[in-house]
DNA sequence: TTTTTATATTGCAATATTACGATATAGATT
DNA sequence: AATCTATATCGTAATATTGCAATATAAAAA
């Protein structure tokens, strides 16, 4: 007990849960806006920008990769970090199909 | 340690991580789109659905309700689930956002 | 080559999540 | 009233997440 059935539901399912857990921490938000306005940068500029350790919000931005969120490139001393559209994308389609799903049927609730 | 440091971050990145992270299980994920598909059940037809005991759907469903996900009215016996429309709402919009700030710079990347 | 700069990794403590058996609650049925 | 049906809650074990100090790694600068 205690670990998620990931076998259990199906690969579209799992992805999407792996995309949207990673969105599920306010940290992760804050990095993604944060990127979003400054289009890229380094791990160094988060870490002053959140009340976050080196080693947390170095964490943060492996999960953040890991589920396809962002993108990481070494920049000779540095890494560069930015938005990963393709993680984007996937959600995207989820949210989309939820829209036509919730405009069809308005208020048609129990 | 341990827990989130909710109080360094915004209301809004607080909100938005709250209800993400609420989809951030692949059994919540199948539950809403369950919800989608049969506009609105009670919990015994997902616990036949899901490969879930009663007690853990009972849980998921607690959580996709604080999170305002879904709503549960009373009816007779059981109680009647449907999808919270507020809470798809709030999500949406950070996505368009995020979408705005895609197409402006497209590939502009590290 | 030593030092500085930038990140990642390791190890660990605190906390949270996941899952379920057992049990409680509450309305419906007999 | 006794029973059935539907769901929630409690208690608990297993696992995962969060956060950071200490340390490792690796390229740049002195």
């Amino acid at each position: 007990m205690g670990a998620t059935k990931s076998d259990h539901f199906t690969e579209k399912q799992n992805e999407l849960a792996i995309l949207t857990k990673a969105l599920g921490h306010p940290a992760r938000i804050a990095i993604i806006e944060y990127l979003l306005k400054v289009n890229t940068c380094i791990c160094g500029d988060i870490v002053n920008e959140l009340p976050l350790s080196q080693p947390t919000v170095s964490q943060h931005l492996k999960e953040l990769k890991n589920a396809g969120l962002i993108k990481g490139n070494i920049e000779g001393n540095a890494i560069c970090y930015c938005i990963n559209e393709v993680g984007f994308e996937k959600i995207k389609v989820f949210f989309t199909q939820i829209d036509l799903h919730l405009e069809k049927r308005k208020n048609e609730c129990c």
